[in-house]
DNA sequence: CTGTTAGCGCCTTCAA
DNA sequence: TTGAAGGCGCTAACAG
């Protein structure tokens, strides 16, 4: 059972060729006749040998793997990513190794239990939100670093507009004739993410540049914290016309809040989400996508880039944010009564 | 900036010992003294020095390393899974290689393409069922292989048992009262997965026994298939008063096909799905529980126990399904009247 | 308890 | 175009 497995030698006995020859035939260097070619080719089918990346790995000082730190697997966002990231490495012949960091996180020297170093080419970190000294711990283990989900000045990173896409999301709110318009955002046990706050900038700032007063509840996230806010929202003298949420899981839990007392959505109240997520689609949701297959794919492609010694030439990629309108936005009931 | 990363050697000198202690001390094998042990742990702090997996695998022959088959990483299903085989892997200090093979599938060969061989430890393959011969293909490379989502005899496999699990929510539905109650199943491109087949028979079999006909209708797979099923099933001449799709997927598209139409969950319809999407949620979507992660975390231990050498007692793990009622099933309007 | 030695499988010189 | 020799960083025997 536990036999070794073939091994370059084996291939070369078996070809009757050298080591050498074998190794020059498995890389695809140059300087190999194409008779003998082939012949290591089908020694090493028959014995269904493949290179060692270790072993090769050990001279060559390159690992062939790429690590991908996320902070949790399960939201559908993350598999996304890694969908797009996984496709791009395959093309360059990288396998992907994956961290969840989630839990251990708090623990400051969280870093240092990753075995990166030694252990791969790049490293690619989703949605970590990571603090300069993060940067600095990660880039101590002296393996090149691509960022996505957060904008870093000078160091490698995919990320979206946050702050302009809340604020278009705003505007098509705004432009449906809405002025009642509320927002639901998140916020962790101790801090906002980046991208939290810019989405609440991005709200505050086109409700200010229309005039109107901003109007935004803050709660944990997750579907549970929407279905409380609107809650909330609800029970107010006046409600709100519109609500935006900063990403669906909110407007899913809000959307059970309203389904649930029997409101319409959007007869009585439109409802906004943010990232496309699969439900969105649905509950008919309208939203602004991200697509995250697409910054994952951006990212391998930094990441192997990099590894690869090409320097890319722009290493600081703005991923495009889309409305996406579908049946939850509607022109509020007292203008679409004059109309 | 690409000077080569502390090795043993600079530890060592730097701690003033040989080459062997600081490998015991790295490994954590006995016969060192205290005193000595600290000195050296001290060094590879201070040189920030982390093995290399690549070099201690040469010589043991083990890479340290799982990796993960997946069929596509975007649904929600697969992070769920690899969260749960993550946690386990961690533990175990052991990395996780994801490789998703969706696209390449189709080709015979495609188990080739995989450089699984002398790179990991195992294989855990999640619900790719696999047939006999990719099963065999895979043997091939040597690395020990674990199922999950496919049962197979004398492989080691984590599985639910979806005609029980289907069997169940057809009883659910049939204790509230319905008589007429339709299936909606998925076929892919040219075949039926093992789990399709089952939780269709799973229904069957308890509309059997029940003294019923079954009714069911297969489309492709997503909530499209869902949706356009619904509409069939909404033309028919006496429809259903219950439905039980194969996933949710199928119920959330059968779901908006009835909320286009105006017409009430549960109370003209009840409406049933599988696998506790966390959009079954959102949807109050009754449904059967299989919890993934669970799944991804037996798988994980399984490999972990083999690649340790430690035959695990039962390779054979059968998961336990739930039924969750929510608020999309409830007695028919008829004995509803009645009672 | 500690150090020395001989490889693990491969790539990279260099020589033929 | 091919082969032989040396070493990548580490572990596993052994010897002290």
């Amino acid at each position: 059972m536990s036999t070794r497995p073939p091994s370059m030698r084996d291939v070369a006995s078996r070809a009757g060729v050298s080591l050498s020859t074998v190794s020059r035939v498995m890389r695809g260097a140059p300087g190999v006749a194409p008779q003998v070619r082939e012949r290591v080719r089908n020694a090493a089918d028959e014995l269904s040998y493949v290179v060692s990346r270790n072993a090769s790995g050990l001279v060559t000082g390159r690992t062939g793997r790429v690590s991908v730190v996320v902070p949790y697997l399960k939201p559908w966002f993350f598999g996304s990513v890694l969908a797009g990231i996984s496709e791009v490495l395959r093309e360059a012949d990288l396998d992907m190794l994956v961290y969840q960091v989630g839990d251990l996180r708090p623990q400051p020297g969280w870093t240092r239990t990753l075995p990166l170093r030694r252990n791969c080419d790049a490293v690619i970190t989703v949605s970590m939100d990571l603090s300069e000294e993060e940067c600095h711990r990660l880039d101590d283990v002296g393996v090149p670093l691509v960022l996505t989900g957060q904008r870093v000045p000078g160091r490698a990173s995919v990320f979206i507009d946050d702050q302009a896409g809340a604020a278009g999301a705003t505007r098509h709110l705004l432009n449906l004739g809405h002025t009642r318009i509320a927002y639901i955002g998140s916020r962790g046990d101790s801090w906002y993410s980046g991208s939290s706050m810019n989405r609440l900038r991005g709200y505050q700032a086109a409700m200010g540049k229309a005039g109107l007063t901003p109007w935004s509840l803050i709660k944990p996230p997750g579907h549970e914290g929407g279905e409380h806010a609107m809650g909330e929202l609800l029970s107010d003298l006046d409600p709100p016309t519109a609500v935006l949420a900063e990403f669906d899981d909110i407007a899913m839990g809000a959307h059970r809040a309203l389904r649930r007392s029997g409101i319409g959505v959007p007869e009585a109240i439109s409802l906004m989400g943010f990232d496309n997520h699969e439900g969105a689609a649905i509950l008919d949701l309208t939203t602004v996508d991200q697509s995250p297959a697409d910054i994952g794919a951006a990212a391998g492609r930094l990441a192997v880039e990099i590894t690869e010694g090409t320097r890319p030439r722009d290493t600081h990629l703005e991923m495009p944010t889309q409305i996406i309108p579908r049946q939850s936005t509607s022109a509020p009931r007292s203008v679409r009564g004059l109309s």
